[in-house]
DNA sequence: ATTATCTATCGTAATATTGCAATATAAATA
DNA sequence: TATTTATATTGCAATATTACGATAGATAAT
């Protein structure tokens, strides 16, 4: 086998899981940082930012697209990339609901 | 090639990719989903609830215990495994960056 | 000591990801 | 139209992940 068996889980759970994969990359964490601080930037800045080549840096783009995390759009010849606030609401949801069960629960097994 | 170039990034964008990476399996989301439902538990109990075999369970367990996710201690003669909020805070950083960062900027290029 | 129970590890096959060179596409400009 | 600029896609090799049967280790109970 080899192929991960999301038929069996919830529809919420594979669709967390895909969130998190999409992040699960240091240059893709790298890419959030870096929007996070310019606000906005095409592919070719992140490109000069990164030492990965044009190709590879297409392909994470590619995959944090598809996960929701960020969004582009056609701004003249370029793409105009930045973050996309849905896909990070839906995420915090799991960690805000870890937190405030942890908060109830300080007295734990381990 | 196909191995990530880990060296290229910051340790603190390495470790986030390393937490969000041990999340981005839905079977690891489910095992934390139920550890959050049940407080704790042990490894066959994980196994009872989700369809996957034993040395699979065990295998995904490891993976969240490295990543810093969960905790597992000795329990007589099986492991009682829990939450370990440590991790959770830290990946909590990001995503708490990430909203402030856009409650002060709604207006975006996309 | 033997057996039963629980979990981890090993070995392996199937699949997925990573990275890049080469190439293709799309839009702006000369 | 030809050229430049910006990004995407293709193809491929190297590596990583996923899943499980078989087996090993560790503790508890008999």
């Amino acid at each position: 086998m080899g192929a991960s068996k999301t038929d069996s889980f919830t529809e919420k759970q594979n669709e967390l899981a895909i969130l998190a994969k999409a992040l699960g990359h240091p240059a893709r964490i790298a890419i959030i940082d870096f929007l996070l601080k310019v606000d906005s930037c095409m592919c070719g800045d992140i490109v000069n930012e990164l030492p990965l080549a044009q190709p590879t840096i297409s392909q994470h783009l590619k995959e944090l697209k598809n996960a929701g995390l960020i969004k582009g759009n056609f701004e003249g010849a370029s793409i105009c990339y930045c973050i996309d606030e849905l896909g990070f609401e839906k995420i915090k949801g799991l960690f805000q609901e870890v937190t405030q069960h942890l908060e109830k629960n300080k007295n734990q097994c381990c």
